[in-house]
DNA sequence: CCTCCTGGGCTAACGTTGTTAGCCAGACTC
DNA sequence: GAGTCTGGCTAACAACGTTAGCCCAGGAGG
């Protein structure tokens, strides 16, 4: 299994430099990661890092191979599971991720919304930890929550993936299918599995954006729009 | 009718930079909106703007302002509206907005993805002209086609008003509920109106940061999400 | 052992960005 | 006529991404 599309290859230097990156952009924010806050963090100062990458989007663009890997592969083995009710099981089993052995970042940082990053005010972003209760759930539902629960959990790094025009032609090819091919597996139409990946991605963003009213029961929103995706609706 | 809550007041001469910041941003990108920039755009030099506005922030907060209320007004009238099929006339007989008449800005652009937005590349922004036909459309199709007209025909301004981190304090209190109403108009129940927003969101900013594969026929994928949010569906 | 080369650090500096301080001309008020 | 805003201006600062150029360590080849 592993995420198929290989990644762009990158120097191990290269690769101490991204997860430092990711430390730093899931510790401080977007804002935060700046070449010299970076390259402090890594002891060294900012114009060294251009040894080592060629400029700061391409350490852009590896975070973001990062990020869409790690999406596919938590979506995947939600669609591939035998349906776990519970959404937490998967990323902890899958997301040292076999590829990238250097990733030694904690990014199985469990559900708390992220302590502090001080560039989002953070919000609404106090009561909304998933609730996972109910029936055990279908397949669609299954997929669903392991999106949010994913994207919540690295929120940053979620952002900085999936927003913004994507600099496709530097990026590692086919890999944003295959992060999305999941919505089909669980749809088999696919139209349809593109109306429900937008879906997703439009309740996370707008759910990390903190752009639902202060009140929002975000449970009921999700489970109303799974239903609506439901083949055979009650 | 016209936009309902009232938008931060601002000084006449803020109101002419405002104006210029949206032409600025809709023509050049939204990289392109320094301060410099815009006061030569106005003959006159970055520090003058601070006469008038305390910052930067300021005038982006004054421009979502003006992307929400545009954005609710188009909503608004196509929810009102006795169910017209083509999407173009809302526009044209609503976007003079009563409140503002200063803004004379030729918003109305017509629907044609704006020549040139050149931060942003474009990319696949080639042939995603909606096509409109079939059917004259239930509500729900009649709204979530002047959503994304209205979005695609102001892409760098809607993108500004419904991305990123929302300054909630310095924005006009009520406007996004305001904006975001008609979706309640069309389907009647909260939920499933905010699943749907988050649907129209998801595609419309998917869209224009041309993050569907090459040859998506994304009027199927909008129709599929359409049809399964309708009530009875066939 | 000496030489050479190269990988990977460094400092200095440039051009942009947002923003502040402080000056000054005109217009309006009393 | 004196005074006070209003709204321009220049000069400057800090932080950003990035480039140029120096230099030291260490391995390779003779």
């Amino acid at each position: 299994m592993s995420s198929h599309p290989e990644p762009s290859p990158l120097s191990p230097r290269a690769t101490e430099i991204v997860t430092a990156a990711r430390a730093l952009l899931e510790e401080q924010g977007p804002d935060s990661l700046t070449m010299r806050a970076l390259a402090e963090r890594l002891g060294i100062r900012a114009p060294s890092l251009y040894k080592h990458l060629p400029d700061k989007a391409a350490v852009e663009v590896a975070l973001i191979e990062r990020g869409l890997a790690e999406l596919g592969q938590a979506l995947h083995t939600a669609v591939t599971t035998p349906a776990g009710p519970s959404a937490d099981s998967q990323e902890a089993s899958t997301c040292p991720s076999p590829t990238d052995p250097s990733s030694a970042t904690p990014v199985t940082a469990a559900l708390e919304p992220i302590a502090a990053a001080p560039d989002f005010p953070a919000q609404t972003l106090t009561a909304d930890v998933p609730t996972d209760e109910g029936p055990p759930s279908s397949p669609i539902e299954t997929l669903l929550s392991a999106y949010r629960h994913h994207a919540l959990a690295n929120p940053a790094l979620y952002r900085l993936a999936t927003s913004g025009p994507l600099p496709r032609k530097r990026l590692a090819p086919g890999l944003e299918e295959w992060a999305g091919s999941p919505f089909f597996l669980a749809v088999g139409e696919p139209h349809l599995a593109q109306a429900l990946w937008s879906f997703a991605h439009g309740m996370v963003i707008l759910e990390l954006d903190g752009r639902y009213p202060e009140g929002s029961d975000l449970d009921r929103t999700w489970a109303e729009g799974a239903r609506a995706f439901s083949p055979g609706r009650p």
